[in-house]
RNA sequence: GAGUGUGUAGCUCAGUCGGUAGAGCACCUGACUUUUAAUCAGGUGGCCCUGGGUUCGAAUCCCAGCACGCUCACCA
């Protein structure tokens, strides 16, 4: 990817080479421009055609463009555009011999006068120009941009340089984790942090990554989630604890899945499910605020409408009305079995609850374009969950789907040690069969819950797949600045 | 992991039937104090992803590999 011999590198550092021959030095300590582009824009706005003013600026940017032979340089600073103009009249022999130097991407100081053209573009008429960083490489072409996507993710910065839609989509991101800080931190949740390296997976169903501490000589996973850490906060009496942080997971990589993410997750004592919805509701219209203005969103061509309150269904009524099997009439195991031949693949071992989530997941699942949260899942895919206080076959659980995505997964959290420590087991055993991404035994964990802990409401919502949304991204890695690559050889 | 597509100048892309490697932007030289994808004339720049094979001859056909995209599977 280095290039040491593009002759466009050498042809700059040539140029490079003459501004130290002048006595310049092409890497300054420090420059202080004294306004924006934003600024300029706005006190000026009203500035007619052709008029000059006296009005002395500094501006500093990157060039992004030279017409006329160095007669309009346009800058951009962060906050957008400013004209350069230079005239060969008024500006004395060594600023023009600056312009001969000056290259597409180098960034400059500038300090002239604000007019604007005849033309109607507001412009800085410059006295002295300063070399702020000298740019050694090309850059991608103006017009199309840089559109070659490893390039792109492997190579972020010239991404942003070129295509200004990165720049806001990885801003929007900061926004909508601000707010989410903001918001719950005006609840009076705390933010905390767990630990990453973990000797015991759990919290979640995933396949880990593997790491080993060479003086305590053990392997140590990297987090799956922090869940099991967070309620050991709340048993300790921390009323409200929340942590936006990385996970990781040892699966596939697709447009949506990226090995490591970020979610948050949030334990509030005295809070069962219901509260959590609220929450959830909260959290996303408030981002979704901040990032675009409107609550009224577009994804690709859909329309997405967070001004409404989300819709509340039960897993079981959805599969009712999408199938039309009814679940919560079904008795048993077999003779859910028998009401799922030939709509989903059913197996010897299946139960009611396997059945019904596999129903809702293979034929409801994608339905679910508007905001809703799908409640009440069968107890046996939720270790970690409290039993419905009014139907012992479901879990106080939901999981919120917009445009079809999981973005968030809540739970009135299961507080009883002894069916944590039953349902611990029950994972155990599912490993010991086979399965790699069930739990591991928390015995600490379970010996927190003994020394008791309140009821509690629990909530994660994945913030790349919400950061997609809010930002109409179509890939999780436009989301994420440095996404997971290959490395070349 | 499976299928599929892409890989040519710094960037965006052409490249016909297998016959000397092309354009636009960028860069260099010159013209022009005019612009906004400035314009005009001339020029530099290539491991055609890598390695094999077929052929008199391969960017092009075949095989293998690498990287990336997409779809599917696992997963949030």
């Amino acid at each position: 990817m280095l290039n040491p011999s593009l002759e466009q590198r050498q042809v700059r550092i040539e140029k490079l080479n003459k501004f130290e021959e002048m006595g310049i030095n092409p890497y300054p300590n420090i420059f202080k421009p004294n306004t924006t582009s934003d600024e300029l824009n706005e006190k000026y706005k009203d500035l007619e055609n052709g008029i000059e003013t006296e009005d002395e600026v500094i501006v500093a940017g990157r060039i992004k463009a030279i017409r006329n032979s160095g007669m309009f340089i346009d800058v951009y600073d962060t906050t957008g555009k400013v004209q350069v103009y230079s005239s060969l009249k008024t500006l004395p022999e060594q600023e023009l011999a600056k312009i001969d130097l000056f290259d597409i991407g180098d960034i400059i100081g500038v300090k002239g006068t604000v007019r604007r053209t005849k033309r109607g573009e507001l412009s800085i008429a410059a006295k002295e120009f300063s070399m702020l960083s000298k740019s050694l490489l090309p850059l991608p072409e103006k017009f199309h941009g840089l559109t070659d996507v490893e390039t792109k993710y492997r190579q972020r910065y010239v991404d942003m340089i070129t295509n200004d839609d990165t720049v806001q989509t990885l801003k929007k991101r900061s926004l909508i984790t601000a707010e989410f800080r903001k918001c719950l931190i005006e609840k009076g949740i705390l933010e905390v942090e767990t630990p990453i390296l973990q000797p015991i997976l759990g919290g979640a169903n995933a396949k880990p990554f593997v790491t080993h501490h060479n003086t305590l000589e053990m392997d140590m996973y990297l987090r799956i989630a922090p869940e099991l850490y967070l309620k050991r906060l709340i048993v300790g009496g921390l009323d409200g604890v929340f942590e936006i942080g990385r996970l990781f997971r040892n699966e596939g990589l697709s447009i949506k899945h990226n090995p490591e993410f970020t979610t948050l997750e949030v334990y509030w004592m005295y809070k069962d499910y219901f509260d959590m919805m609220d929450l959830c509701e909260e959290l996303v219209k408030r981002s979704c605020m901040v990032a675009n203005g409107t609550l009224q969103i577009k994804y690709g061509e859909k329309e997405i409408d967070f001004s409404q309150p989300f819709e509340r269904r039960t897993m079981a009524s959805l599969v009712k009305e999408h199938v039309g099997i009814d679940f919560m009439a079904i008795e048993t195991d077999e003779e859910a079995k028998e009401k799922c031949k030939g709509v989903v693949e059913v197996n010897e071992a299946d139960t009611w609850g396997d059945l019904m989530v596999r129903v809702f997941e293979e034929r409801c699942e994608e339905k679910l374009e508007k905001p809703t949260h799908v409640m009440d899942h069968p107890i046996s895919s939720s270790p970690l969950t409290k039993t419905h206080r009014a139907d012992k076959r479901v879990v106080e659980r939901f999981e919120t789907y917009i445009n079809g995505w999981e973005i968030a997964n809540a739970y009135s959290e299961l507080t009883n040690p002894l069916d944590q420590y039953n349902r611990f087991k029950d994972q155990v055993n599912r490993r010991e069969a086979g399965d790699e991404e069930a739990n591991m035994m928390d015995e600490d964990f379970c010996t927190a819950l003994e020394y008791g802990m309140p009821p509690t409401g629990g909530m994660g919502i994945g913030m790349d797949r919400l950061c997609m949304i809010l930002t109409n991204s179509p890939s999780i890695r436009d989301v994420i600045a440095f996404p997971t690559m290959r490395k070349l050889k």
